[in-house]
DNA sequence: ATCCCGAGGG
DNA sequence: CCCTCTGGAT
């Protein structure tokens, strides 16, 4: 990277103020079936499935006992849906029997239930208990890479590393805020096609700069 | 490395 | 047609 991430971050910061969520939820038991929904799909996509869902099923135990063939119509737009149906239903029943119906609160716990994975382990940890996670999903990956951040190997970005790269760069306590802030600008401007670099306010800091055919 | 899988953009 | 969209499990 050409300049200091903890520099970039306060530009984004100025240009993206609010750090609202992009998947509607109301609890921690909402929010994680958004985030497992959310693979390889838009969160709009998910929205748009979601209020049915929770109101079919508005708590783990409902989950966990719901048809799977009726889940899986409700969930079908997001696509993956038998996995993720399944995911979602055997996650719900773990909550039940082994966290007492609560959502658990640590990357362990969290990880352990089907179709959490780090990224999506982090999004709980850091919206829902108070953490810091560096939350590496398709967007940050690449914003981190085109700044320069991480470097790609044999097969492209790696999750793991992107996220022991990220972290080695800023203090602890600015791991979730620089989530948000990548993922943002990734979403709004750092498209992966096409995007927005001539009008990029970190654009000097930037080894991608500028990348082949951006605007 | 491959599979799961629908939807929209270029 | 190919890529991308907040990945995870095998």
């Amino acid at each position: 990277m050409r300049g200091s991430l903890e520099r970039a971050l306060d530009t984004l910061s100025r240009l993206y103020p609010e750090r609202k969520s992009f998947l509607d939820y109301e609890t921690p038991f909402q929010l994680l079936v958004a985030v497992v929904l959310s693979a390889q799909c838009t969160d709009a996509c998910v929205n748009e499935v979601t209020p049915a869902l929770f109101s079919a099923y508005p708590d783990p135990a409902a989950l966990a006992n719901a048809s799977p063939a009726e889940l899986e119509a409700l969930v079908f737009r997001t696509g993956f849906y038998r996995t993720k149906a399944r995911h979602i239903r055997e996650a719900a029943a773990i909550i039940v029997e082994r966290f007492g119906g609560k959502v658990p609160g640590t990357m362990e716990d969290l990880t352990s239930l089907p179709g959490v994975g780090r990224k999506s382990a982090g999004v709980l940890l850091a919206r829902c208990f108070g953490g810091q996670a560096i939350i590496v999903d398709t967007h940050f990956a690449r914003v981190a890479w085109r700044l320069g951040l991480t470097a790609k190997g044999k097969n492209g970005l790696n999750p793991i590393l992107v996220e022991r790269d990220v972290a080695a760069a800023l203090p602890k306590g600015r791991w979730t805020e620089c989530s948000d802030l990548l993922n943002r600008h990734g979403r709004e401007a750092c498209f992966a096609r096409k995007p927005r670099c001539l009008s990029c306010p970190i654009a000097a800091e930037c080894d991608a700069f500028p990348v082949p055919g951006a605007v």
